[in-house]
DNA sequence: GATTTTTTTGGCAGCGCTACCAATTTGCTG
DNA sequence: CAGCAAATTGGTAGCGCTGCCAAAAAAATC
C-alpha cells in the first residue's frame, strides 16, 4: 500500500523483491503468456509494496507496436474538434491507448510541422482533419507506415482510412431546402474559406446548387478571424446593411448562425418570415433556443469513436461515411 | 487483415551513410554539442536522402528529462477543458513538448486509473483539474517526481503548483453582485454538484453569502446530468413551475444561464425586470446576446497558457492566482 | 517408476537513442 | 615548430522493457 518516493523503480527491482526472473514480472503485469497463481500473487504484492509504475516508454520501444495515437487538428476553439476527440477518446482509454494532441491552427504548413512531431513519437495511427495535407505531410504519412484516419471529410481521395460525411453533400441538401421551401434572394455569412476547407466545400457546392436552380447566391459576408457567435453577428449585420432585401442567409456553421439569430432578435427583424436562418453542425444549442435551428446535424462524436475503433481493430484501409441528418428547425 | 510498422531509417543508418558516428548525428540533430558546419552539411543531407524522422520513444528513453505533458481532464464537453488545452498547446508547441490527455468524466476513481495509465509515459508533468483527488491518485503523484499542476481552482493545498482562480470568491461576488442589485428572492439551476465541484463550491459560497445578507437562497433544481443549454431552459422551466415568485436566478455556467434566457424569451418573461439571469464562465456568446449576459469571465486560457510557462521554466512550487472578471451584462 | 508432454520460468540480446569519456583534429601562442 | 588549449569526433555503456529460447518444474501417460 506504502508508495515509495522514489520515481525509478524498475521492472528488475520488481523481480528481485519477488524473487522471480524479469521475464516473469513482464509476463504477469501484461497477463500474456502463463505463470502459476503462486507467482502472480508473489509479483502483484512486490509491485503494491514498491509502488511499481510499468515505464511505458521503455516498453513501447521493446515492443513493436506502439499504443499512442496521434491527433493533428486544426483547432480547439471550434467544438467540432473536441467533439471527435471525446468521441475518440472513450475508445482508446478501454482499449489502453493513449491519445496524443495538437493543433495547427488551420495552417497546413504547421500540420507538416506537427506531423513530423508526431510520428517522431512512433504512434500506432495519425488522425488529421480532412484531405488538404501539403505534399510533404504526405510523403511523411506515407513513409511512416503507421495508419492514418482522415476525419470530417469525404471529398477527396483517401490516404488510408476516411471516418466522416460529405461537406458537399451537406451544402447541396441546405441549398435544396431553402429553396424548396421557396426562399430565393439567399445570402452568405462565414468565416475564412481558405483556412477551413471543409466550410469551403459546403460553401462552394452550396453555390453551385443555388446556380444551378437559377437563384444564384446574392450576396456574402466574409468576416476575419474564426467562427463564433459575435462573428455571426456581426456579419449579417454588414450584409444587411449591404443588401437589405434577403430572404434567407446560410451561416457557416450554428454558432455563426447563433449570432444571426441573436442580431434578428436585437433589430427585431422577424425569423423566418422576414428572414430565415440555416446553421451547420447541429449544436445541442439550437435544439433549445425559442425557436429550433435549422441545421444540419453532423455525427461529430460518432466520427471520433468510429475512427477509433477502426485503430485499435487495426482495420484495412476504408472509408466510412456516417451522413449527416438535416433538421428542419423553426428558422428556416 | 494486419498492417504493419515497416521498417524505419535509424539513427544509425544516417551515420553510416553520412559517414560520421552515431553521437555526432544526435549531437547535430538536437543541435547541442559542437559539430563543424560540414560536419552539419553532411548529417542534414543524409537525414533529407533518408528521410529519417527521430525516435522520440527512444530518445526519451536514454536521457533523463521526458518532454511529454499530461492532461488528465474531467470532460471535453464543457468548453471549460478545451480552452486550458488550448491555452497550454501553444506554449507546449512552441517549446517543443507534447501534450497527451484522457478524460474522467468527472469520476475521482477513473481519474486514479488516468493518472496511473499517465505516469506510465513518465511524463515531465501531469495537469489535473482542482484539488479533489482520491488517496490514491495523491500518493502516486506525489512518489512519481514528476511535477503536478492543479488547475482551475484555488481553494484548497496544492500538491505542487496550482493555476487558476478561486471558485468560492466567484459564487460570493456573484451573490453580492446580485444583492446589491436589490435582488432577494434569488434561485439556482445547476448541473451536478458532487461531481463537478467546482460549480459545488461556487454554489455553496454563492449560498452562505445569500445567507448571511438575510436573503437566503429561495429554491434550487439540479438537473441530471452535464450543463447543456437544453439542460439550463429544461431547469429554469421546472424552478419556476415550483417557485414563481424569483427575482434572480443563479446559474452553474453560462451555458446554462444561455438555456434559461431562452426560456424567458419563449415564455414572454421580461429580463431583467421580471427575472434577472446570472451565469459563470464569460463565454463570447454571452457578448453576442441581444442582452449581454451578466457572469464572471474566467482566464480559462490563460490558466492553459501559465500552466504550460510554468511546467516548461520548471518553476518552483507556487500558486498563481489569475483572477476572474465580473461582466455587468444586461441580464441582471 | 520411467518417459513424454505440458506448463513455468529465467537469461539475455536487443529496441534506438543519449550521455559520458577518451581520442583526434584544429587553432594559437611564444 | 614545439607545446598546449580548444574544438570536434567516435566508441560504448546503458535507459527499462519485451521477445525469444532453452532450461527447469510439474503433470500426464504407459
Amino acid at each position: 500500500m506504502e508508495f515509495k518516493h522514489q520515481a525509478t523503480v524498475t521492472l528488475a527491482e520488481v523481480a528481485e523483491a519477488a524473487g522471480v526472473g524479469e521475464s516473469t514480472v513482464s509476463r504477469v503485469l501484461r497477463n500474456h503468456g502463463s505463470f502459476s497463481g503462486r507467482t502472480r500473487e508473489r509479483v502483484m504484492a512486490a509491485v503494491e509494496r514498491l509502488g511499481y509504475v510499468p515505464n511505458r516508454i521503455a516498453g513501447t520501444l521493446a515492443s513493436t507496436g506502439s499504443r499512442l495515437v496521434a491527433f493533428v487538428i486544426p483547432s480547439l476553439s471550434n467544438i467540432v474538434f473536441p467533439d471527435v476527440l471525446r468521441g475518440a477518446s472513450a475508445v482508446l482509454e478501454e482499449n489502453r491507448y493513449q491519445a496524443v494532441f495538437s493543433v495547427t491552427d488551420y495552417d497546413p504548413g504547421q500540420e507538416e510541422a506537427l506531423a513530423a512531431a508526431m510520428l517522431a513519437w512512433r504512434p500506432a495511427a495519425v488522425m488529421l482533419a480532412g484531405y488538404e495535407h501539403t505534399e510533404g505531410t504526405v510523403k511523411m504519412l506515407r513513409a511512416s507506415g503507421c495508419r492514418v484516419v482522415e476525419l470530417l471529410d469525404l471529398d477527396g481521395d483517401a490516404l488510408d482510412i476516411a471516418v466522416g460525411f460529405s461537406n458537399r453533400a451537406a451544402g447541396r441538401e441546405s441549398a435544396t431546402f431553402l429553396l424548396e421551401r421557396g426562399y430565393r434572394r439567399i445570402g452568405y455569412v462565414g468565416h475564412d474559406l481558405n483556412r477551413d476547407t471543409r466550410a469551403g466545400k459546403r460553401f462552394s457546392s452550396f453555390c453551385a446548387t443555388l446556380a444551378a436552380r437559377d437563384a444564384p447566391l446574392v450576396g456574402r459576408e466574409i468576416v476575419a478571424g474564426a467562427s463564433s457567435v459575435e462573428n455571426g453577428r456581426l456579419g449579417l449585420q454588414r450584409l444587411l446593411a449591404r443588401i437589405s432585401d434577403l430572404d434567407a442567409v446560410y451561416f457557416s456553421n450554428d454558432d455563426m448562425a447563433l449570432g444571426g439569430y441573436f442580431h434578428c432578435l436585437a433589430e427585431g427583424i422577424a425569423v423566418p418570415s422576414k428572414l430565415a436562418i440555416f446553421g451547420y453542425n447541429g449544436l445541442d444549442i439550437g435544439r433549445a433556443m425559442p425557436q429550433p435551428l435549422s441545421t444540419i446535424r453532423t455525427p461529430r462524436v460518432a466520427t471520433g469513436k468510429i475512427a477509433a475503433q477502426l485503430v485499435v481493430a487495426n482495420a484495412p484501409p476504408q472509408t466510412v461515411d456516417l451522413g449527416f441528418e438535416l433538421i428542419e428547425g423553426a428558422t428556416a
